[in-house]
DNA sequence: CAATAAACGAAGGGAACTCCTCCGCTAAAG
DNA sequence: CTTTAGCGGAGGAGTTCCCTTCGTTTATTG
């Protein structure tokens, strides 16, 4: 494969990620070759069609946070340390609010994708219980949650606030989710500044 | 006003909230006219133009918190309990999102605009100093914080989720975040089931 | 219950966008 | 330098949306 093609196929793949989670599995393939800096016509040559482009995205999604939770649980020695970690390299991928979005729309018994779906649930629930066994995490947090404020953090906001703001502000609020809002919590400094909404003068282009 | 006018109105303004959550401020105003159950003419009729829809929208979303505000002050003694009380209120509103999703495309200088925003904002405030007081809060959470983890809470979930579903979600979600991830935090139990995320079918139509 | 005015829904022309294929050009690789 | 993989854009068919016009329905009042 020409390195010119590498280069645009994971270009359309990112794209892809950011226009789905957007506008939703029925997103504008134009818009997707658009944002990526290519032609129309090398996005169909290279993914065929909208199906086949959606299940590489959500596979590449997948892998990423599988990846991450491996490398979450060989990191700590805590897992409670090793769940943090996990959330917020999850949140680095920028990956995990595409998959719910994609998945609606494609074949859940496709075998790769099963799969996957199963390995990236399955360390999760590992991760989980290891921090529950150190008594230290509430016993009514579940593998959906951790994966549902994943998604809710990780969404683009409603708003003009610029990519980085909103990446420091899921990592923040990532933050305040995991030491929670009570003050005997607070012992670690959060992660990034707040965000004043007020001023919404300062996130947008030209006012 | 004739009743049926009336009751238009209001049924064009809760679909109105709903589609701009779900498509942001260039949403169809023929998808709202049809989900709320009337004629195109009728949304035109009623409110002449787009800006003029979306200002009538956010003045509900705002005098709805503003009023959630007040009695979450007016009902509880302690002012953690009102935060909760406040936050529980809101998320019942469904409006948060659709605030930073049309205040984006609108004139912050009108008047009766500005006068809201300003009135919301210093209520917030007013409870989260009060809350601060108490040394029961941590000192690092803002205005922005709670205002964005409503937006969060309250933005439709990617995926096939029912919206019954998702509310109880979102309250659930809030009370967690209330009370922190910690075991030492957990007296109270969370206000809803949790969510099996491998469990997609479940929430589809017709699988 | 009748009269009337308010309110309604649907149709439709014009503009914009999207899909997906075809084809001539560009530039990477040997 | 040559070859060929890879590229971008044009474009016809189809869809959606905007916003107005107009004939019909229905809530209200006497």
């Amino acid at each position: 494969m020409r390195a010119d093609a590498r280069r645009n196929h994971q270009r359309l793949l990112e794209a892809a990620r950011d226009v789905f989670v957007e506008q939703g599995p029925g997103a504008s393939l134009e818009e997707v070759a658009r944002r990526a800096g290519v032609g129309i016509a090398t996005l169909y040559r290279r993914f065929g069609d909208r199906d086949t482009l959606m299940h590489a995205v959500v596979m590449q999604a997948l892998t990423g946070t599988i990846e991450a939770a491996e490398r979450a649980m060989r990191d700590n020695l805590d897992p409670l340390d090793a769940l943090a970690d996990y959330m917020h390299s999850v949140l680095d991928l920028r990956t995990s609010a595409v998959i719910p979005t994609l998945l609606d729309a494609l074949d859940l018994h496709e075998p790769r994708l099963a799969a996957a779906r199963t390995t990236s649930a399955r360390l999760v629930e590992e991760l989980l219980e290891a921090a529950h066994r150190t008594g230290r995490l509430r016993k009514d947090v579940t593998f959906g949650d951790i994966g549902l404020l994943l998604v809710r953090l990780s969404r683009p906001l409603p708003g003009a606030f610029p990519p980085d703001v909103q990446h420091a502000l899921a990592h923040r609020h990532a933050d305040l989710f995991l030491a929670g809002l009570r003050a005997d919590a607070a012992e670690r400094p959060l992660s990034g500044p707040a965000l004043d909404l007020t001023d919404l003068q300062r996130h947008r282009p030209d006012t």
